[in-house]
DNA sequence: AATATAGTGTGTCAGATTTACACCATTAAA
DNA sequence: TTTAATGGTGTAAATCTGACACACTATATT
């Protein structure tokens, strides 16, 4: 026996909260609305999940479509459904969030006209946003935090080669607190999947610091035994 | 300029995890359906979120139509898109879980006809479930077994006085794992939230343990000052 | 009354982890 | 050569974790 799904005008959408880290700064990526409602405010990335297509992949294309951006790692975090969030209808709301290394090469280059420009904002002084994207990237800002403590996520927000102390620059800005350096350091070395290069940072004006790349080889190695429970 | 939202045949629904702990054994709420697909199948309460209620809203009437339980603290943890995941149509699905004593007296008596009963089941040996519940419910067990370390929902699943041993062996059937008496009434008993009462155990053919209560006001004293990430 | 049964309740020590804390080394620029 | 800026390093105290065993108490059984 066939029996038919109600037919409601639900929406399904999909927002992104993409962190950076640069100039010792954590980043998130914004796009400058050009549609209604909201049109010409800051918000989010997002839109309007297809049909014939898993959440996971709108994500990902709807990131691209609007800032140029793929193959980035999405995981949802949560999602978000009060009645009235959108204006024009009810639209329900599932959040993504990733990390990237950004870029100076890299442009952001929105493919569809939906957004006028896509560009990169410190998290901190952030403007008002459109619809409840300012809840939903407080909510994603959290998360991060949280998985800081217990996932190798840090790496993805660092160029391949990175210095300790930039390593322990991004912690305090995200855990936003000061860290000591030697217990820092002490405690990152301890892990054992930090692979010391030997090369030297170039082109400054002090002595330089050692670089190192993270080894996630020996991150799995190491790890592949405790429970993983991040779902 | 008003713009309308594109309507599509997009339905949403939630579904609930809902764990209890009695007689030693963690389980979970079934109920076993009414309705096609997956007609008499056992599966995860759950039905479609109506166009004018929050998914908060939603999944409390969800879960008391199909159960008749009501009041829970739900929350949800994941959402579920894949194209294929229904049958018969684009259904995506929110997922809640909650954790509630269970208590002798309260009945379960599904309000609705989409459920012909609704009932306990232990966790470990689950019958196959209908559509893509087996899933569901994994990831809302290992959402409960990451929670319980650094939040303190175990007192939810036991009765409002419990001895230590009792809240020892929630922890075993939860993790999974054996755990040292000592050591955990020690660590316990530090944190300060645990009130002694003046009662012991009743009706127990051996010596009957000192009762507990947990101490909700100290709790949130003592943990104020963490930051709240758990959003 | 004696005994069996079943679970309660308790302390210590070794090892690991965490925290606090300060100074010399190196490089480039002035 | 001096200055400015950051890199790099060790130790000791405090705390936390994990391993480990036996006497106590209440009831039921004989």
């Amino acid at each position: 026996m066939e029996v038919k799904l109600p037919t409601f005008n639900s929406v399904f959408s999909i927002d992104c909260v993409i962190f950076g880290f640069e100039a010792g700064e954590l980043k998130i990526l914004l796009i400058e609305r050009n549609e209604e409602p909201y049109k010409d405010w800051l918000a989010l990335p997002g839109y309007i999940v297809e049909q014939d297509e898993s959440i996971d992949n709108a994500a990902e294309r709807i990131l691209y479509e609007l800032t140029g951006l793929r193959d980035l790692h999405m995981q949802q975090f949560h999602t978000f459904g009060e009645v009235n969030r959108h204006p024009q209808g009810r639209v329900i709301t599932v959040a993504y969030y990733a990390l990237i290394r950004i870029n100076g090469q890299k442009e952001l280059k929105p493919v569809t006209q939906y957004a006028k420009s896509a560009f990169w904002h410190p998290v901190n002084e952030l403007p008002k946003l459109a619809f409840d994207h300012t809840e939903i990237f407080q909510t994603g800002f959290n998360k991060l935090r949280r998985r800081l403590n217990y996932q190798p996520i840090a790496f993805e927000l660092l160029p391949e080669k990175f210095t300790l102390t930039q390593l322990q620059s991004l912690y305090e800005a995200v855990l936003n607190k000061k860290l000591d350096k030697r217990n820092f350091r002490k405690k990152m070395l301890s892990y054992g999947f930090l692979k010391e290069l030997d090369e030297k940072q170039k082109g400054v004006s002090y002595r330089a610091a050692k670089l190192y790349k993270f080894d996630r080889r020996k991150y799995t190695k190491i790890f592949q035994n405790e429970l993983n429970l991040d779902s």
